[in-house]
DNA sequence: ACGACTATTGCGACTCGCTCGCATTAGCCA
DNA sequence: TGGCTAATGCGAGCGAGTCGCAATAGTCGT
């Protein structure tokens, strides 16, 4: 925990919907409804999120609300910290509140998601710098492969 | 050496683009110019092309050739072993011969990928097989981070 | 060498997941 | 209350494929 996406200046964490709308406010940005759905979408589930999915989710309650609106606040909020987003192989981009980084291991076959803790990066990621000169960044993509049931 | 991806029946590999249209034959596929073409693409350069890349080139030869065309005769010969394809977080896929299996860091920043040994690997494969059940790919999807200069 | 059979092709239309420019709206502060 | 400008809705556009269909062309048997 404490961990969140690196190198955004002005970045911080948000535990809280208030919070998230704080630091919002702080970094000079206004306190829409949209932007306020939104976050409400993110902090009612702690799963993984497609745009689309949020949107639905928004509109049920302010159907004007735009797609690409979201896309932006999407950005907006990460560019905060206040979430980050992962690629899990072929399909959309997913976002989740930054409170919780993890890797993730995607079934190529069955499309099922594993949670894992960073720390199982670890030897990889010395392996990677030693030889390499590579920093990984374990959260952004997935790591693909097969699960138990389907391998 | 000698790995192609898995579970594919039928598959094989090929040494020689004379090899490969072989295969193509004894799987009741028909020669094609557009697929000699683009076999020859690939076997020109050992790097990673994408579809767009590979279409120039072999339109070079035959204009008419549609990027359809290209696209079907991928995922035919991948199917049957001869190459293999990658996808390297954003951007298009790309594909390599079956010949040189291996893993692929690339850096968020300025793209630059490196080709690691599958066998870096083999910890993560272990534990992700052990307390997760999990069989990683690691050739298909590129591991993500900031190479040297970047970091 | 000739058909017939059917794999393959070219073409165009379409999808998905975004991204962008632009005119309008609406937060926020004085 | 007004003004400044961030944010929004809308629609068009884009990259990377994917698909249905009618026309074409490899291959094989004779």
């Amino acid at each position: 925990m404490g961990r969140h996406a690196p190198g955004k200046p002005g970045a911080g964490e948000a535990a809280t919907l208030e919070d998230a709308l704080e630091l919002v406010r702080s970094e000079g940005g206004r306190v829409t409804s949209s932007r306020r759905l939104l976050l409400q979408a993110l902090f009612a589930s702690s799963g993984h999120r497609t745009a689309e999915d949020l949107a639905v989710e928004v509109q049920a309650e302010a159907p004007d609300i735009h797609i690409s609106t979201i896309y932006r606040n999407l950005e907006e909020l990460e560019r905060l910290g206040v979430i980050v987003h992962s690629h899990f192989g072929h399909g959309p981009t997913t976002y989740h509140l930054a409170t919780s980084v993890h890797g993730h291991f995607v079934c190529e076959e069955c499309g099922r998601l594993i949670e894992v803790p960073e720390s199982i990066f670890d030897g990889l990621a010395k392996q990677a710098r030693t030889r390499f000169g590579f920093t990984i960044d374990p959260h952004h993509f997935a790591m693909l492969g097969r699960c138990a049931d389907c391998s």
